[in-house]
DNA sequence: GCCCAGGTGTGCT
DNA sequence: AGCACACATGGG
């Protein structure tokens, strides 16, 4: 995607995480909250504020290039202080060994737009798909971006993603999801501050208003409400939480398909076992899918 | 070929 | 209100 980076050039900038500012770039870049990310050579690159981004990590020290040290803090949410939040979600022996197996994950801080037509793309498939999903429509329609950490794609504006043709969204292979994408971009490009709206508006409001957009639910709701606006109350139910909520914690039936009856059972759920951080549980929970599913199938 | 994936909208009881 | 089903695409 990006060849000429690909010799390694240096990352000139560095910030050093203190002792307690538990932070660890794998798990967060590859844990499936956002899919624009690439590792190669030890070397992560993406996008921060459009703009192209090289991050590397030995240990405490991030060395980087392509953006301000207060944009990889604010991003990656290195203000945060995970140990507390992770405290608050209670003595949990699921969620400890979750956490345990990905230490230093952290919700990083995207882009809404961005955010909002990634969990439309998200709904009913896997993550490679996703992945290759938002990097065809960048390729294809996103502005070239240059800077220190090489060449990258844009993604487009919401103007950028209506006015593309029909048949260039068959080919970004969107599937259904292509009209989706298309309502919801022409509704962003008539209402182009309704990201400051969302963020005035408590969680439950938030989300009444977001489910206004064609092909946003409940769980794409929710998603865009913890990774794209900090909601952390926010609980997203998707097939893998379902079966380990299931599994660890006997809520929910083993129903073939999840109802909105469900959903809410499982999110009430997670809000008043995990507390107002249920969000964060959540994403170490989904992290550590593969072994709390293999728990399951032990029984 | 089959089943499933970070689900949602629609239509029928 | 609740349930079943279609929906494009790709990986196992």
């Amino acid at each position: 995607m990006v060849p000429e980076a690909d010799f390694c050039p240096p990352l000139p900038l560095s910030y050093r995480l203190s002792p307690d500012q538990h932070f660890d770039l794998d798990p967060t870049l590859s844990c499936g909250q956002v899919f624009r990310w690439h590792r190669a050579n030890g070397i992560w690159r993406g996008t921060i504020e459009n703009k192209p981004v090289a991050v590397r990590q030995a240990g405490p020290l991030l060395t980087y290039t392509g953006c301000s040290e207060a944009s990889l803090v604010r991003y990656f949410a290195l203000d945060i202080d995970l140990e507390n939040v992770l405290l608050t979600t209670g003595d949990d022996p699921y969620l400890a060994a979750a956490i345990r197996r990905h230490r230093g994950l952290r919700i990083v801080r995207q882009d809404p737009w961005e955010c909002l037509v990634s969990y439309l793309c998200a709904q009913n498939t896997s993550i490679p798909h996703i992945q290759r999903m938002l990097h065809n429509l960048c390729a294809r329609t996103g502005d070239e971006i240059r800077g220190p950490a090489g060449t990258a794609h844009s993604f487009p504006d919401a103007g950028a993603v209506a006015s593309l043709p029909l048949e260039e969204k068959k080919a970004c292979a969107f599937g259904y999801r292509a009209g989706y994408i298309h309502r919801t971009a022409e509704a962003v490009t008539m209402d182009p501050c309704w990201d400051e709206r969302i963020r005035e508006m408590d969680y439950e409001d938030a989300r009444r208003e977001i489910m206004q957009f064609p092909g946003v639910g409940p769980k794409v709701a929710d998603c865009i409400l913890l990774f794209g606006f900090e909601m952390y109350e926010s609980f997203p139910v998707d097939v893998w939480v379902r079966a380990i909520v299931q599994t660890c914690y006997g809520v929910g039936s083993p129903a073939k398909t999840l109802t909105p009856k469900e959903y809410e059972t499982i999110r009430r759920f997670g809000r008043r076992h995990f507390g107002r951080y249920a969000g964060y549980a959540q994403e170490y929970l989904f992290a550590d899918r593969d072994h709390l599913v293999r728990l399951k199938r032990e029984d």
